[in-house]
DNA sequence: TGGAATAATAAGGTTAACCATAACATTTTG
DNA sequence: CAAAATGTTATGGTTAACCTTATTATTCCA
């Protein structure tokens, strides 16, 4: 059961990995991109987890995770979206600021601490941002969604989830509503990758097509 | 006020520093001890902290923290409590375990996460082994103690604090009901730096000197 | 006071996880 | 299909915090 415990940069990694969909194929660029290295060092590193048996790697197609590398990554998620929980619901932290606060205490909890969190917390099965939390066993539902930059115009769509998990793009979309349970209709998509314009509640809100990949939508 | 982000491993010599006597000299030796790493480590990263001015290191006497290392210990060690606080009386989490499973989430914990928590736990004034928790404006108040290997025969004591850190410690002083709040009669203190004979409560404990040293009792 | 214990310093080694630059391979796309 | 974009590999460099071994300095104590 218990992995030969993970370094705090292979957990980042094996993190990221679920946050761009559990069951695809990677990029090492879109990897690099997300953990805010260069290519090459992601290269490296993939080549480390690779020989710890925690993904594969096909060169010029991408990575994706071994069951092994699943199972210890959902143990991650799972500690990362607890303490966001604990943060939201009992220290009132604020929402933007969640996944990186939780993120650091992720990387020094114990299974036990875990565990106790979860009885502690009511064993919830969503994060504030409207992600699902892998259980106990290593069960997860990814969410049945898709990213808002996806929507044709003239779609009215739920928010479910913001899958974006920097500070900074957290607050631009929470100051333009754009929340898990918010209703949104695309009225307009700009030619050449340009962004969408949306109404959101009362407000029209322009949103460029990278952001709005961190909106996930209900298909 | 915030400086300017001190390493884990600095966050555990500064801890190390309050545990052993926040205003005492503290030789390399023991500090190398108590952190479990050699003597020339220890020489190595005092230098460093010293460049940094969190201490002062005086060849052969020993170390002592500066005005600014002792607020930033303070801080460190205030985290590390108020985790052990709500491990224990929110998550239900083993007595003897706190020390270790605290420590990792206290490196992890962002200002702004100490002072929910501690609003949260409603301002605790003890960790659960009995030892203050400094303030959110730095000032601390040490206890006012002795180690218990410092008592002599025929004396009784009560027991205000454990200063054990490690979990194997901790488990040891339980089993034998060596807790705060207990009082405790030397019966005999063997020669030789020998292990004192103990009442706790209605039982005979031997316990070894060195041991002795971890328990804090009352003036 | 002299030897033991303790402390300091020097020199060199290790590891994880990054970095840059450059050369080369493959895939995508216009 | 060729050029651009993307990915791979090689080489060499950096940093923090340890390690060992060996030598030298100081302090303590009997």
């Amino acid at each position: 059961m218990s992995l030969p415990q993970l370094s705090e940069s292979t957990e980042m990694y094996l993190k990221a990995m679920v946050e761009l969909g559990l069951s695809n194929v990677v990029s090492i660029g879109r990897l690099a991109e997300r953990l805010n290295v260069t290519p090459v060092s992601a290269n490296e590193m993939v080549r480390r987890l690779g020989d710890q048996g925690l993904l594969t790697h096909t060169p010029y197609k991408g990575v994706s995770l071994t069951d092994r590398g699943r199972e210890a990554a959902c143990d991650v998620v799972r500690r990362q979206r607890l303490w966001e929980v604990f943060l939201y619901e009992h220290l009132h932290i604020e929402w933007a600021k969640l996944y990186e606060l939780a993120c650091s205490l992720e990387h020094a909890t114990a299974p036990e601490v875990t565990e106790a969190l979860a009885a502690f917390l009511g064993d919830p099965k969503f994060c504030p941002r409207g992600n699902p939390i892998p259980a106990a066993d290593g069960s997860f539902q990814p969410l049945d969604g898709r990213p808002l930059s996806t929507a044709s115009v003239g779609e009215t769509v739920e928010v479910l989830a913001i899958n974006a998990t920097t500070t900074d793009v957290l607050k631009y979309l929470q100051e333009r509503g754009i929340l898990p349970g918010q209703t949104i209709r695309v009225l307009e998509a700009a030619p050449l990758q340009g962004p969408l314009t949306l109404k959101v509640g009362e407000k029209e809100v322009a949103l460029g097509l990278s952001l709005a990949e961190f909106v996930i939508v209900k298909k």
